[in-house]
RNA sequence: GGAGAGGUGGCCGAGCGGCCGAAGGCGCUCGCCUGCUAAGCGAGUAGGGGGCGAUGAGUCUCCUCGAGGGUUCAAAUCCCUCCCUCUCCGCCA
């Protein structure tokens, strides 16, 4: 959620981000309802304020005179109901269009509002050639059995898989050795519930944007995480933090849900695109002016763990109208998947800096003493599912096996996967 | 699933329908004092919104005692609904 404040102030500032996401919103017909509730407001209050004046007199009095003051304030009180009735409904209207209002987006976030505005800004250089014709991992996977859709298909349908065998236990190798690179930058490891109330999914901005991307379970009002950033951000919720205790830093490690509504045709082959994946997440609470180097500095994270794994990549920072509602910038990493032969996304670093933490009231006492708004950052550390089936596109051989990149092997306890 | 207890400020804990956003304690902050430490003394210490004012200082005001309704001139206090936590029993990875 965006600060009031830039609607009394900066209404250019909001107009022109808006613009740059594409969106077109009334901003004047915005400010206009928010001076119209704050009045009803202000006029309601003083009504309760003459009201409960009168009424402090009250027990004090006796006789015709009490009976006559009772009845003054009974008026005083009913006017106040009905007033205060108009305000909350004008509060009601304002807030419904404002918290579908997304971020601010930062000024280096490039123009533009598609995947192919995004704007590269570094890259591992020149892809290296394979001296035989690569396959993609659904082929590689199936034939050495660590893949197998077609009867997760019969289990759960489309859009799932069954990861088995050393690719499985690849997974575990995988998880623990970013959790131990992770460390040394002293994040904390997190496992994360993975159901969650509305209110954490509304917190962080996914409702009500991305309703239709999130799975519920209605019989106990809860929902799927589509990533662990959910959980981790909400449970600060309503916190006053310490200035000493930022930055927070953790890694969560969960299951991650997504319905993928609306991609139906889009990466149906294989396991890239599925309803369920395991994910390394990085979450760090900062004070707002570093939220910009926390930033980079999560995108440097993830930069350490693609280049140890050694797939060819290259960082895009993404365009401003392609932004989900709660981020203000984000980097993507895209990694190269020679089965696909082309780059595609395996990490993805947002700052959402204070959207986040207004909507979970998130706070921490500036060296003044005063409560302000955290900022909050998240970066994909290792999305599992798409990482494993990079490292059997970018690590197989002529003969249809997988080499195990270097960096895993004594997590795995094994060098190939055949 | 069954039975019971309880939700008040950072924590503990009191609170006759009005003098209660709230005693007391702990903790914390600042100051004094003690050669260190501990103790002692004094002051301060919930959050959110709105008005006036310059998006300052200040000042006025409203809301919040798990949440939402209700009764009343007036609710932490009375009534209703819901949520959550804890304990015991049952079942269970």
């Amino acid at each position: 959620m965006l600060d009031v404040a830039l609607l009394r102030s900066d209404r250019h500032v909001l107009a022109s981000s808006l613009e740059r996401r594409g969106l077109s919103v009334d901003v004047d017909a915005l400010a206009v309802l928010d001076a119209s509730r704050r009045e009803l407001r202000a006029q309601a209050e003083e009504l309760r304020a003459a009201q409960k004046e009168l009424g402090k007199s009250i027990s004090k009095l006796e006789g015709s005179e009490k009976e006559s003051v009772i009845a003054e304030a009974g008026e005083l009180a009913e006017e106040y109901k009905t007033k205060l009735g108009e305000a909350d409904e004008l509060d009601e209207r304002f807030q419904a269009q404002w918290v579908t209002l997304p971020n601010l987006t930062d000024p280096t976030a490039p123009e533009g509002m598609e995947e192919e505005d995004a704007v590269e800004i570094r890259s591992s250089g020149p892809v290296p050639a394979l001296d035989f014709e690569a396959k993609d991992h659904l082929d590689l996977g199936s034939a050495l059995g660590v893949i197998d859709v077609e009867r997760a298909a019969k289990v759960s349908g489309s859009r799932f898989g069954f990861i088995k065998g050393k690719l499985a236990l690849l997974e575990f190798a995988l998880v623990r050795w970013a959790m131990d690179a992770l460390g040394e930058h002293n994040f904390e490891p997190v496992l994360p519930p993975v159901l969650v109330r509305h209110s954490a999914l509304y917190g962080t901005g996914f409702f009500p944007s991305d309703a239709e991307q999130v799975y519920s379970v209605p019989a106990d009002d809860l929902f799927l995480v589509g990533t662990s950033e959910v959980p981790l951000a909400a449970m600060h919720a309503d916190e006053i933090l310490s200035r000493d205790e930022l930055p927070i830093r953790y890694a969560g490690f969960s299951t991650c849900f997504r319905r993928e509504a609306g991609t139906y045709g889009k990466d149906t082959r294989g396991i890239f695109r599925v309803h369920q994946f395991d994910k390394v997440e990085m979450f760090s609470f900062v004070e707002p002016d570093q939220s910009s180097d926390e930033h980079e500095y999560l995108l440097e994270r993830e930069l350490e763990l693609v280049s140890a794994l050694g797939f060819p990549y290259r960082v895009v920072n993404v365009a401003a109208g392609d932004l989900g509602a709660s981020a203000s910038k984000k980097y993507d990493i895209e990694a190269w998947f020679p089965g696909q032969g082309r780059y595609r996304e395996i990490t993805s670093t947002s700052n959402t800096t204070d959207y986040q933490a207004r909507r979970l009231r998130i706070r921490f006492k500036d060296e003044e003493g005063k409560n302000r708004l955290v900022h909050t950052v998240n970066g994909t550390a290792v999305a599992v599912g798409r990482t494993l089936i990079a490292i059997i596109e970018n690590y197989q051989t002529a003969e249809g096996t997988v080499a195990v990149p270097e960096v895993l092997r004594p997590y795995a306890g094994f060098d190939v996967i055949e």
